[in-house]
RNA sequence: CGGGGUGUAGCGUAGCCUGGUAUCGCGCUUGCUUUGGGAGCAAGAGGCCGGAGGUUCGAAUCCUCUCACCCCGACCA
């Protein structure tokens, strides 16, 4: 058995295995503030790369970015019933706005606030009380606004990227003046979730929509895309709500109609989140580490010169240059690992950081204009060997990493899809500790013997698949 | 909020029962030899033993209080 970079295994504790791969691949790390994490130079720009080929892909589709307040007054929350009845429990709440020092010289809170705000859980309150006012006639619909921030949502059990305290994410939010266009778009960011996370991140997500116990508080549908955990987990990876009039009525979001009457306003917001990153690492990531889809990995290509002396450094280096020059021509993020670390040291570190491509370059290499390759999706020996005009050959190379990275986790996902056509069934698979999801006709789920066994496994109803299941399937698994 | 744990160097730990100079590994620093599958040797640096109080000649160790974190449930992108 060779000697895995990570300890322990997916086998052994998929838990832990987790905690461990973003530690070696330097991504993040637990702070001082429970449920809060720093996010690390690597794991963040993994965050930006998400975030710039998302952010191109909305503003195609006529979204434009803004920025609302973190603070949000208390009251805003209370106007819309169901909505305060998701979030009221997990609200950070503002009630002072200085300190002074206690008796015992202690800085204690001081100043309350007549009216206590709370730190945004989300944001359809506080942007629709703005809007409203933005918003007089149809002349000035559809509006399509979206903004990146962070979010608080206190967690009992956080996990790193996978459910955090703080988390950031993108929400967008969206105001037609009808039902059908409202719908249309929230299915159509349904669907642009679903080309960024099956296209650039190979995830294998599934779309769907959310059973009514599982829909965001105050929305009419609640599309979801699952993605699945190597361990036969789902994660929500992005979702997009239908707010029908909700929002509307109780932000009083009115325009003036082609009719010349007064109409309501239809809304929507979606989301993803660097809960992203989690799956990614959840999905692609192995017992050496990290795996990234090239799309998103901060250096596509990391060449690690191998140097034996001192007078043949000079050659090495050069040659490094030029191949940098020559992948950054391409338009791949190309890295050199220059540190003086030992080149197993180095070969092992960019494993683990799941850089797609690594470039072995020593006096070989010089000699024989040729380079040496190893791939990220390929064990660990495994070395292509190019000549130095194949290095146009790279960027096929590179698909053809997230070509494998997409193939294996939806063959992963399409294993540990079970379907069943009884509770009793349902209750045997689970029974027998099983790792992955139940597929199953959704009328046998709306029982109150299909809620008991729920709760006895711990599952939940994920979604209505939208398509490739027998219609009115739903989805049955134990999620993130 | 229930149930179970843990706090000793940057990280992981031994010591605690039975009080007496702070243990080991990894990492770090310096030097030499190494480097294409996780290098070796040598010399170093680094600690209010989570905090407060108490018992004692003497506390990491015993007693009381307190704080923090982790794991399992309920909640969630």
């Amino acid at each position: 058995m060779a000697k895995t970079a990570i300890t322990p295994t997916r086998n052994q504790d998929f838990a832990e295995w987790y905690q461990q791969v973003i530690i070696a691949a330097d991504l993040a790390e637990n702070s001082p503030v429970r449920g809060c994490m720093v996010i690390k130079p690597y794991g963040y720009a993994i965050w930006e790369n998400i975030q710039r080929i998302f952010d191109a892909k909305i503003k195609k589709l006529g979204v434009e970015n803004a920025y609302f307040p973190l603070l949000i007054p208390l009251e805003f929350l209370s106007k819309e019933a169901e909505h305060i009845d998701g979030f009221a429990k997990e609200c950070a709440v503002i009630t002072h706005h200085r300190l002074k020092k206690g008796p015992d010289g202690k800085l204690v809170p001081d100043g309350e606030l007549q009216s206590p705000y709370i730190i945004r859980p989300t944001s359809e309150a506080i942007i629709g009380n703005v809007i409203s006012k933005w918003i007089n006639t149809y002349r000035d619909l559809p509006l399509k606004l979206n903004q990146w921030c962070n979010v608080m949502r206190w967690e009992m059990r956080p996990r790193m990227f996978l459910r955090t305290s703080e988390f950031l994410w993108q929400e967008g939010h969206t105001v037609f003046e009808t039902e059908s266009e409202a719908r249309e778009d929230a299915l159509k960011m349904l669907n642009t979730y679903y080309d960024f996370m099956t296209q650039e991140l190979a995830l294998p997500a599934i779309k769907g929509e959310k059973t009514p116990e599982e829909r965001f508080p105050g929305a009419k549908n609640t599309y979801t895309l699952e993605t699945m955990t190597q361990d036969g987990k789902a994660l929500q990876a992005g979702t997009s709500h239908y707010l029908g009039q909700s929002f509307s009525n109780a932000f009083n979001i009115k325009f003036l109609g082609r009719d010349n009457a007064q109409h309501t306003a239809y809304t929507t917001s979606w989301g993803i989140s660097t809960r992203l990153i989690g799956g990614i690492i959840m999905t692609h990531a192995d017992d050496d580490g990290l795996v990234l889809p090239p799309a998103i990995a901060p250096h596509q290509v990391v060449i690690i010169p191998l140097i034996h002396d001192a007078s043949t450094a000079n050659q090495i280096n050069a040659y490094c240059a030029d191949v940098q020059q020559a992948l950054e021509n391409l338009d791949i993020r190309t890295h050199i690992d220059a540190t003086e670390n030992s080149a197993p040291n180095k070969i092992w570190k960019w494993i683990k950081k799941g850089a797609p491509i690594r470039l072995e370059i020593g006096l070989k290499e010089v000699s024989e204009s040729k380079l040496t390759l190893g791939r990220r999706d390929k064990p660990k020996p495994e070395k292509t060997f190019l000549t130095l005009k194949q290095l146009n050959e790279i960027p096929i190379i590179l698909k053809q990493i997230e070509d494998t990275l997409r193939q294996r986790s939806i063959v992963t996902r399409d294993c540990c899809i079970q379907a069943v056509n009884s509770i009793n069934h349902l209750d045997e698979l689970f029974n027998r500790d099983f790792k992955g999801w139940a597929v199953m006709n959704k009328d046998l789920t709306d029982t109150p013997v299909f809620a008991e066994i729920a709760q006895k496994y711990s599952l939940s109803r994920r979604c209505i698949p939208q398509e490739g299941y027998p219609q009115n399937s739903v989805f049955i698994a134990k999620s993130y």
